[in-house]
DNA sequence: TTTTATAATCGTAATATTGCAATATATAAA
DNA sequence: TTTATATATTGCAATATTACGATTATAAAA
């Protein structure tokens, strides 16, 4: 089939695997690690930064902004992005929650 | 394309989406927990609880194991599942310093 | 207004993932 | 040995993801 059968799932379980999904792919690590480092908020040096075509990296930004980790604010021709503090603590609080609360009663 | 350039990132980066990868998706996150609720070494009660195919079921497995994050232990015709204590500790370790790791120098 | 620079969107090719039926394998029970 | 049960593997269809060229939208600069 290819789609996932979310439908059989808690909301907790496919909102842990959407935020992992988000997380699972090694430009979208380096882009967050990328704007964490930058104590201006710099912008499309992403792009050269990382070594990726600029649509594949504003697609890239587009999938982390879908669930809230980067926040971009529009300055002149240039978008500025930034780790959203809120949401990042938050998420991993969340996955802290996910790896504590799985207990280990077995073998 | 449809292939990650894996080339370009570094060992840390691969590393950290591979294992949110495995993470991304709610079958796998619904199998370690029911895995991990188990008081003793219940094995493929797993088919009956998820609602998925036992082929299914059979390959989330394998991509758990693929990254250590659950052990099979064969029992007669049975083989028992367990979470790999270790790995996942090792592995929540290892995502909080990713989350530790960047900084808020922006906005 | 025209040009230039920055970033988003569209369309598409290559590849990956999800899920299952069919089949294979392995062990226990009869 | 035969049968039944548990799990793995194979093959495939449907869908998702990754990456990029071409294009578009927007705003500053000339």
């Amino acid at each position: 089939m290819g789609i996932t059968k979310t439908q059989i799932f808690n909301t907790r379980q496919n909102e842990l695997a959407v935020i992992f999904k988000v997380l699972s792919n090694p430009a979208r690590i380096a882009i967050l690690q990328y704007i964490s480092t930058q104590k201006a908020c710099i912008c499309n040096d992403i792009v050269d930064e990382i070594g990726l075509a600029q649509p594949t990296i504003s697609q890239h930004l587009k999938e982390l902004k879908s669930i809230d980790l980067i926040q971009g604010e529009i300055d002149g021709k240039k978008v500025c992005y930034c780790i959203n503090l809120k949401k990042w603590k938050e998420i991993q609080k969340l996955l802290n929650s996910f790896f504590d609360k799985t207990k280990f009663n077995c073998c």
